[in-house]
DNA sequence: CCTTGACTTTGAGCACGCTCGAAGTTGTAC
DNA sequence: GTACAACTTCGAGCGTGCTCAAAGTCAAGG
């Protein structure tokens, strides 16, 4: 059975989803109702894969599965619906912006603190006094 | 009553945090018993709060409770851990780092994404022809 | 013919991380 | 003395986002 598109588990890989979560994600909307093969299974077509990969990048970034169905909506419903939709994604950026900036805050902070653990294993190594206080409880302002 | 310490609310804002959620923490081992004040209330140290605003930053990165309670664990048992720990320090630190590569992605696609609308807002306002589906479809590479 | 395997639907279940409700105790203010 | 607010414990409940189980259909291969 061939009817032309990629079947459910071809696309699962493309899109680094599972099977189920493509039904999911039609089912409650993300996606519109997939074209079928003569057999009744699903046969994705390209746009669909865009989409799709589209939507896996925007759940990469904690967008919730909400503002994703709005998203999906305005876009069925047209032109008219643009402004709403790049106000969503302008928020999206903004949240991500926010979230990248707690990222490099915590990983500046775990390299001070990496930094930290290995100078206390170097001075235990040579038996020098510990000072693991300075590590657990001090968010690594500690030198 | 005094008894010298932080109460849960104080700590609780201090940490960003609900009274909740620090009596949850406690529970599931991420903090040791907190001292309490004659009435059984709790008295939060600065030594707790250094400890939460780290437990704080970890979460908010996204490292699971699991791997918190590990960390907090090894901890407690001492200055013989301190290699593990500092591995999981690092794990984590290279999943912020990957997670920091995804965010970024997705703001330069969503940045063009954006991009793509106003363009189309503008054809639109005067009278020109709909290009969507280079927006919807094509994950922003659409020019 | 019969097995195998990929699909289908529906609804239930699960992991995570809180979040809340109920019932009770204290300490302070009026 | 009595109202009120802030705490206590315990266990249950919840929102999110999947994830899976059951029962069935279909097509190809041996």
């Amino acid at each position: 059975m061939r009817d032309s598109g990629y079947t459910i588990q071809d696309m699962a890989e493309r899109c680094g989803m599972t099977a189920h979560t493509l039904r999911y994600y039609e089912r409650v909307g993300l996606i519109q109702p997939v074209s079928r093969a003569r057999n009744g299974h699903r046969r994705y077509s390209e746009a669909d894969e865009a989409w799709l990969h589209f939507l896996h990048c925007m759940r990469a970034t904690n967008m919730p599965i909400r503002a994703m169905q709005r998203y999906a909506e305005l876009r069925e419903l047209g032109d008219s619906t643009s402004l709403e939709r790049r106000k969503i994604l302008e928020d999206h950026r903004a949240a991500i912006a926010s979230q990248i900036k707690d990222l490099e805050q915590a990983h500046a902070m775990l390299t001070h603190k990496i930094a930290n653990y290995k100078k206390i294993e170097q001075r235990t190594r040579i038996g020098g006094p510990l000072a693991e206080e300075a590590v657990n409880c001090r968010l690594a302002t500690a030198g």
